[in-house]
DNA sequence: AACCTTTTCAACCGCTTTGTC
DNA sequence: GGACAAAGCGGTTGAAAAGGT
C-alpha cells in the first residue's frame, strides 16, 4: 500500500534528522509538496547531481533521499501496479541467473524499479520457500520454480492471450531456464524466447509483439510528454489516468481484461489438469490472496520427490 | 466493532563503486 | 594514486492497509 499523499505532513513520519538541526534535513515519507518541487525542478532542470539538486531545489532532503524519491516512484515512466504474468516469468527467470541484483533485472523490466523487485521477491517467492520450510536459495525450491512455476506461468500466458484474442507466441519448450543459460547476457544482446526479447531499457527495449502493454505505451507517452511544463497540482502529473502518489490502484489497467494478478494466476489453475480451470472471463481479477493454492498436495508431492531424488 | 496478525512497500541505512580533483 | 564526494546498490525497517477472529 502506497503512503497517503494527499496527507501533506504525516505525523509520527515528517520526523528530521535528530542530528541535522542545522542542516535541518527531513525524512520519512514525502508530502505532496515536495514531491511537486522536485518534479518542477527536475522538469527545469533535469535529474543527477542529487545533493546540490536537492539544496537548490530547496528541498530539506539528502541527495540519496530526492534521487530515491524520483527514481521510485515520481519518474513518468515508473510504472505501477501488479507484477504481470510475463514479468513474474522474466524475474523468476533472471533471478536464476543474476540472483538479488535487482538492478541488473529491473534493466529487463522497463518501468519496474529494483525496489518493485525486491520487494516482490521477498514478499511473494521467499514467502513460498518458507512456507516449504526450505530456503529460497536451496537447489529443491530452484528446482520447484524452474520445473514447476515457470512452465504454468507459460502456459497461463499462453491461456490468457489466446483468451483475449491475442496470439499466443510463448512456446514452452525449450525450457526456459535452457535458452536463459545459454543467452547472451544484457548489454549485450537482448534474450529472445521465441516472440518475446526482452532487454535492459534504454540498450534494447522490449521488441516482443505482445509485450506491449498498455502501461508501457502510456508510459511512454507521458514520458515523453514531460517536458519543462510546471505542475502545480499532483492530479495533473498523471500516470495513466491516475495521478503518481495518490493511494490503491494508480495501473490504469487494474481490473482490465487480459491482466491478472499473481494470486490469480496461481488459483485460477486446474491442478489436476494443468490448465485453466475457468474461462478468462471468470478470474478473479483482485480478489484475495490466493496464491498459497499453487502450493497445494500435487506440489507438495513434487517437491517431496525432488528431495527424495537428491538423497 | 474492536482487536490482533499479516502483508505490503516506501524509505532509510550502510556499504561499495565510480567520478573528480 | 590517494582523498574525498557523489552515486548506486542491496538489505532492512516500520507505518499503514488488509485480512482474520
Amino acid at each position: 500500500m502506497d503512503m497517503d499523499m494527499e496527507t501533506s505532513e504525516i505525523s509520527g513520519g515528517s520526523c528530521k534528522l535528530q542530528n541535522d538541526d542545522e542542516l535541518d534535513l527531513r525524512r520519512g515519507p514525502w508530502t505532496v509538496d515536495e514531491d511537486l518541487t522536485l518534479i518542477n525542478y527536475i522538469a527545469a532542470h533535469g535529474e543527477g547531481r542529487w545533493n546540490s539538486l536537492a539544496r537548490s531545489a530547496g528541498l530539506k532532503r539528502t541527495g540519496k533521499s530526492c534521487r530515491l524519491r524520483w527514481l521510485n516512484y515520481l519518474r513518468p515512466d515508473v510504472r505501477r501496479g501488479n507484477i504481470t504474468l510475463e514479468e513474474q516469468l522474466l524475474i523468476l527467470e533472471l533471478h536464476s541467473r543474476y540472483g538479488n541484483r535487482w538492478s541488473k533485472i529491473a534493466q529487463y523490466l522497463p518501468g519496474r524499479t529494483d525496489n518493485e523487485i525486491k520487494n516482490y521477491w521477498r514478499t511473494r517467492v521467499q514467502k513460498h520457500a518458507k512456507q516449504l520450510k526450505c530456503d529460497v536459495n536451496s537447489k529443491q525450491f530452484k528446482d520447484t520454480m524452474r520445473y514447476l512455476w515457470m512452465p504454468r506461468l507459460v502456459e497461463r500466458i499462453q491461456a490468457s492471450s489466446s483468451a483475449s484474442g491475442a496470439a499466443a507466441t510463448i512456446s514452452v519448450s525449450p525450457p526456459l531456464s535452457t535458452i536463459a543459460a545459454t543467452a547472451t547476457a544484457p548489454n549485450h544482446a537482448p534474450y529472445n524466447y521465441n516472440n518475446f526479447e526482452f532487454g535492459p531499457a534504454g540498450a534494447s527495449q522490449v521488441t516482443g509483439s505482445n509485450y506491449t502493454t498498455t502501461e508501457n505505451s502510456s508510459a511512454a507517452a507521458s514520458s515523453e510528454s514531460f517536458g519543462s511544463t510546471q505542475v502545480s497540482d499532483l492530479t495533473e502529473y498523471y500516470y495513466g489516468g491516475v495521478p503518481i502518489g495518490n493511494t490503491g490502484n494508480p495501473n490504469p489497467d487494474y481490473g482490465q481484461t487480459g491482466e491478472l494478478s499473481y494470486s490469480d494466476s496461481m488459483s485460477s489453475l486446474d491442478m489436476q489438469t494443468m490448465k485453466p480451470n475457468n474461462s478468462c472471463s471468470n478470474y478473479q481479477y483482485w480478489g484475495g490472496d490466493t496464491s498459497d493454492n499453487f502450493w497445494n498436495v500435487e506440489n507438495m508431492m513434487f517437491l517431496q520427490q525432488q528431495l527424495s531424488d537428491n538423497m
